[in-house]
Parts: structure tokens; sequence; C-alpha cells
RNA sequence: GCGAGAGUGGCGGAACUGGCAGACGCGCGAGACUUAGGAUCUCGUGGGAAACCGUGGGGGUUCAAGUCCCCCCUCUCGCACCA
């Protein structure tokens, strides 16, 4: 059983960041957009004004209800007020009235509620009337004002001004309890009847008018929001807000992992925090754990037992530790001089290292590690100690690790290994043999238990065959779907590697050297060819892992040049066994190399070893990145597609350096094209340099 | 409901600024080598007999659209009584 309970808390004042940490997003164009926008959603802000209704019956010291509201153009149709059920206005609304009883009653019913329940949006309105009214300072009309169950508390002025026609929670409660409902906005048409409204009218954007609001009427909604705002500052009725969602950052926890919070409570002194000189206050070790009740650190007298840093009496320490995101919070800055031991952080080294260039992490920390973070480092630049305003400048969002699930109609999930079957034939339940059920695709999870193993993954491929696979399957910020199929392709290809480099490694020893001397004899043209191929890979390469480390299509341009490989070398056994061109077992020789410093960061191991097989000194960790030559990327003859109104007819080949009226000389020739033209005169040539050609005719 | 992202072969996914759709891998098919193959190698593999048709559906711009514009559908994720 769940009971709640009213606790005392620490909370970190993160609101008083709200704003800057709602602008500092605009900053941060290299984060996802997504994750920005949970982000300004999270910190909710929004504009509007806070109004005094004062009370039919003001008493001295509560001669007014204060409320918030963005919808200040529609306060001519405040037809009643809500109130917060934990609100303390309640009790001085209902005290010495009839109704008392039944409202306290209504708001103990209403705050044990299970907050899961109470949060949620289909939750049914619900409110009682207190008896008190209020005068609504616009139209001057007596209101009652009620306790409604899904007024906040916490949000705004913990009180609202009910306007049913043009809010749909409003407009739910008044059908319910009878309040009457009052038009202030007619809409473009003029369709609305205040007696036969179906829903409330919220429609902001459109050319809707105020109606009913005397001098306001006729107005539209945006022009109204600014204008009663301002008559309100006038009249001294109330002021401009602006409020947020963000709360403060509970951060007390009823745990033992954790930092202990470093306060002391003394009778004499109140709250004390410990000094500088005695912390940090560290986690007994010898602590029983008992599953009930308050904080593990409660239990530890030794713990607990302190003497005021004040008047040296008897005092007790604060049990509670921090919430972990608070380490979380700042490690990266410590990271930056983890030997500073005046203070958390050394502002030279802060300043070198800060901030951070890349970050990754998963989706789910989008708002609150990524918000807290972003918060301490304001706060730790405020002390002086960085010059940071952002901790990360970009961010990557991985996805998850996904696989298909299984499940028996008795046995429940089930493992890979508790399966028997094949997709063709069907699955079944290894305990029971009934049939198992293949079901979603979902994020690999225990419950689930659609998970792998990675000991028997490791012993049976090894680890670059795990991580090769797992960095081949998606770009990196999507799920990632894993598939048994797809870890043995992945070892597949590692071994086309060794063996096609064992095949190379004996001839290539021999020859090594002669690329340098190239421009001194005529180059074959495999030569040249296996050359291309070796750079244009390069570049790829290269290029991929710095655009967005798309590391897929990295491995997909490292599989195409080992099946070129392969075709080159059984090309030359085929054509010229034992008698190689001139440089030919030297460009393989490069070709070899590149392949397994471009490996190296997907498959280390194996790269590793390659590269000892290749007789080159370890390590391969130590080699600078493969560069590639500008002039060997670009091939030497081109294939031009050439259309005839837009379609496909034929492909030629032409040198790349070939001018336009090569090009359009060439496509005429060519047998289909001078087909597909026949007859018909051509009305225009579009030619795109090294790209295509399109007859239209 | 609001916001964000995405829909491409049997599957995972390529296609960067409009210019050969389907790279690469899985799966599947055929063949080779084999006592054998769930090893390996080679070839093939969007649909269709073909003309042609094909990137969720429908319009549009353009010589040319997966890519740009308009409308619609579906899915995933986030927020959700925030006044």
């Amino acid at each position: 059983m769940v009971i709640q309970k009213e606790l005392e808390q620490w909370f970190f004042k993160i609101t008083d960041y709200a704003e800057e940490l709602l602008q500092g997003l605009t900053t941060l164009t290299g984060w996802p957009e997504r994750v920005l926008v949970m982000q300004r959603n999270w910190i909710g802000k929004s504009l509007g004004v806070e109004v005094d209704f004062p009370l039919a019956e003001p008493k001295p010291d509560l001669p007014a209800i204060r409320i918030f509201t963005t919808r200040q153009d529609t306060i001519f149709g405040a037809t009643f007020m809500s109130v917060a059920p934990e609100s303390p206005l309640v009790e001085r609304l209902i005290e010495g009235r009839s109704q008392a009883a039944a409202v306290r009653e209504f708001v103990v019913r209403v705050s044990r509620q299970d907050k899961a329940v109470r949060t949620d949006a289909d939750r049914e309105k619900e409110g009682i009337f207190t008896g008190a009214y209020a005068v609504n300072p616009f139209t001057k009309a007596r209101i009652p004002i009620w306790v409604a169950n899904f007024v906040l508390y916490e949000y705004g002025t913990g009180a609202i001004m009910a306007v049913p026609a043009h809010d749909q929670r409003d407009f739910d409660f008044a059908k319910q309890y009878g309040i009457p409902i009052k038009l202030v906005i007619q809409n473009p048409a003029g369709s609305l009847a205040e007696d036969h409204l179906d829903d409330a009218y919220e429609e902001q954007e459109t050319a809707g008018r105020l109606v009913n609001s005397n001098r306001f009427s006729g107005l539209s909604v945006p022009e109204a929001k600014t204008k009663i705002a301002a008559f309100v500052e006038e009249q001294r009725l109330g002021r401009r807000t602006v409020n947020y969602r963000l709360r403060d950052w509970g951060l007390s926890r009823q745990r033992y992992w954790g930092t202990p919070i470093p306060m002391i409570y003394c009778r004499a002194c109140g709250v004390v925090p410990v000094p500088e000189r005695d912390l940090p206050v560290e986690l007994p070790k010898d602590v029983p754990f008992t599953g009930k009740g308050s904080s593990p650190l409660a239990q530890v007298e030794g713990f607990v037992q302190a003497a005021c840093p004040k008047c040296h009496g008897p005092a007790r320490r604060e049990t509670d530790t921090m919430d972990t995101f608070v380490d979380s919070s700042w490690y990266f800055l410590r990271y930056c001089s983890p030997q500073a031991d005046r203070q958390p952080v050394d502002p030279a080294a802060s300043d070198y290292w800060m901030a951070v260039d890349q970050y990754i992490g998963g989706i789910e920390h989008a708002v609150l590690h990524l918000l807290y973070a972003r918060f301490f480092t304001k706060v730790i630049r405020d002390l002086g100690l960085t010059k940071a305003d952002e901790p990360f400048l970009n961010l990557l969002t991985q996805g998850m690790v996904t696989k298909e699930t299984y499940r028996c109609a008795t046995h429940g999930w089930l493992l890979p290994g508790d399966l028997l079957g094949s997709e063709g034939e069907g699955w079944r339940c290894a305990t029971c043999q009934g049939v198992a059920q293949k079901g979603r695709v979902e994020k690999m999870s225990k419950s689930k238990k659609n998970v792998v193993d990675p000991e028997r993954l490791i012993d049976t491929f090894g680890a670059d065959t795990a991580r090769l696979f797992s960095l081949f399957a998606a770009p990196p910020e999507k799920d990632l779907e894993w598939s048994d199929s797809g870890v043995e392709g992945a070892s597949r290809f590692l071994n086309r590697v060794w063996r096609l480099l064992g095949d190379l490694a004996g001839t290539l020893s021999a020859e090594r050297g002669t690329l340098n001397q190239r421009e001194a004899e005529p180059v074959a043209p495999q030569v040249l060819e296996i050359r291309r191929l070796t750079h244009r890979t390069i570049k790829k390469v290269t290029d991929d892992i710095e655009r967005d480390f798309q590391f897929n299509t990295a491995i997909a341009a490292l599989m195409e040049f080992v099946n070129g490989l392969y075709k080159f070398a059984a090309e030359r056994h085929a054509d010229r066994p034992g008698n190689p061109a001139p440089g030919e077992a030297a460009a393989f020789g490069e070709a070899a190399e590149a392949l397994v410093l471009l490996l190296a960061p997907f498959a280390p191991h194996v790269a590793e070893e390659l590269w000892e097989v290749l007789g080159r000194a370890p390590s391969v960790a130590q080699q600078p990145w493969p560069p590639y030559d500008p002039a060997l990327v670009a091939s030497e003859r081109l294939t031009i597609p050439i259309q005839v109104n837009g379609k496909l007819r034929s492909k030629v080949e032409v040198p790349a350096d070939s001018t336009e009226e090569h090009v359009l000389a060439m496509a005429k020739q060519d047998a289909k094209i001078s087909e597909w033209l026949q007859g018909k005169p051509t009305r225009k040539v579009i030619y795109v340099e090294k790209k295509l050609v399109n007859f239209v005719v």
C-alpha cells in the first residue's frame, strides 16, 4: 500500500533560471529539434495577467482572491471562480459557513486520490461550492467560488477565474453544476449562441470578435489581450505576469546512495549549513537496510548526532541524500580539473576544456539530465568558476536497441533460448511445446525478455562483430533492431577481410615502396583503378564519420571496398598469374593498409591483428588517420545517363574532362538515343556537367 | 487535443545541394567446390510477358521530384486539466 505523506524537503531554485534556460535553447544549434521542443514545453513559459477578484464579503486580511490567466480577453465571461483543494484559501472561504463540513470532506477525499489518477486528463471534473462569492471586477457581477479538483495549487496562484464559454474545462464544470455560461467572443460567422453551445469556443487565431464586453466589444482576441492587460494595470486591478510550468527541483531522497545534504538541525539555531571546513559529509559505511520507514541514514545514530556549528550544542544531521541527478549535473565540469582540491572546478582548466563539443546520450535524458546540467553550468558560471553558458555544444541522442518479442500463452514472455522452431514453421515454447506468438519489436528489456546474451555473443562472434553490427544496422540516432542474421553478416564480413589480407600479405612485402616511384614509369590501368578505389573509400569513410557519425554508410563503403579488392585480386590471378603489373602489388599494399586503418575504429581487435599480419609495427591505434589524394578520388571516365523527355534511355561513357559538345555528340551517336530522337524535332537539351543529359523532343 | 519526427523492395537501411531510386547488409534463387553443408565462392534478385509502372494517398511546380509547394492518411515519440 502506498500512502502519501507530506515531507519537508530541500529544493534547488531552478525557477530563478527559467528564463535563461529558455532563452539559451536558441543558442543550441547543435541539438536535435525535438530535445529543444521538449525542454521548451517543460519550462512552459506563459504570458498573462494576475487579477484580484474582490470578495463579496471581504475580510480585513483577505480582501480579494488573486488569479492568473492568459485569457484576460475573456474576463467578461468569468461566471465563477475555482480554487485548488490544497489551497489555504479554502479554509478561509468556508469558515463559519454551513458548507464547511461538506467542503472539508471533499478536500480530504480529493487529496487522498492517487496522484496518477488525479492528473489523468480524462479525470472527471468535480467540485463543491464554498458558499462564498466574489465580484467580477469587470462586470461587477456576484460570482460563486468553487473548489475544483482540476485546479492546480502549484501553478499560478492556485485559483482561477472560470470562463465556461471559452475554456473547455470550465465549460464541462459549468454544465455539470448548472453554472451560467456567458459568451464574450463571437466567431467570424456569428453562429455561436450562448444557450446552445456544445463546446467551449477556444479559438484564438481566427477572426473572432469580443462581444458583451463593454468598451472592449468588437476587438479581436490579440487586441483585447493587450488592451485589457493595460487596463488591468491602469486600474490597479492586477499586473502583467509571466508564469513557468517549471517547478523547483526537489532533491531530497530517502535513500542511502546519494550525496548527503550538508545541513544540521539545531534546536537553538535552526537549520545550519555544515561549514566548509567540515565538508564533505561522507556516507557512513555501516548502515542497516530495513526497507521501511524513513531514510536509511536516520538509523545510524553515529551519523545523525552532530554538534551545531554555531552554538556547539547537540544537533541532528539531515538524513536525506541528494537526487543522483545532482552528481551527473556537473561531472563534466569536474572532469576538467579532477585534482582541484580547493574548489569544485578550476576556472582556468574549465576555460580550456569547456564546453563539451560532442555529447551523446539517450533521448530519455532530453529533459531532466540535460536541463539540470544546463542549470548547474549556469550556477557554476555565476559563481565565477567557469565561463561556459552552456555545457554541451552538440548533442547526439542515440537510439535504443530493439528486438522482436515472443510470448507463450501459459509461460508469458520467452527468452530467445526458450524458443523452438523457426520463422517459416512457426515458433513454440520450449517448456510446454505450445504456440509462441511473435510480438512487436520493442526496446530490449528484462521484463519482455527480448534480450541477447552478450557473453554468448562475444564467445561466438567476438566483440568486434557485435560492435560492427551495432554500428552498421542503423544510423546512430535511430533505434537499432537487433537481428541475429545481421550479426552473422557482420562476422562474415570480418572473415572476408581476414582472408583477403591473408592472401595478399605474402605478395605485398616484396614490392613495398614502388608506389613512390609511380611518376617515373607508366602506370598500368588496373593499378590506377585499385588506387582510385582506395582513395575514394578513404574519402567516403572520412566524410561519413565527420558528417553526423554516419557509421552505417562508412561501413557499407568498407564492404564495397573489400568486394572491389576481391574482384581485382581475382582478375589478377586470372589474367596474369604470377606476373603482376608494375606497381600492382604496391597498390594492393596501399589498399590493404588503408583498409585496416579505416576498419580500426569499427573493429579494433581484428584491425590490430591485421596490422601485424601486414608486418607493420604495433599498434594500429597509434597510426594517423589515412589521408586521401584528391587527384585519385576523381574518376577518369564518367558514365553519363542520357534521358529523353526525362526518362532514362541510355548511358554513355566519356572522359571526365569532356566538353559539353563532346558529351552531346556521344549521346546523339548512341544507337538507342538516335532511335528515340528520330523524326522528332529536339526542342531543348538539358546538360548538367558530369551528371546527365536530357533531350526534350 | 497540442508539439516533434517518420512513412522507400520480403526485411534493416542508402540516395549530401532537385539530376541513373533501391548503395551496403539480411533473406531468397541458381550454380561451383564438396562425403556433406546451416562453411566458402560466383552470379542473380522492386513489380510486370512487354509497353511500362514504381519512394503512404491525391493534386501541383519543373526538362527532371523520394527530395520543393498544397491537401489528406497512417505510425512512432514527447507533453497533456499548466488557466
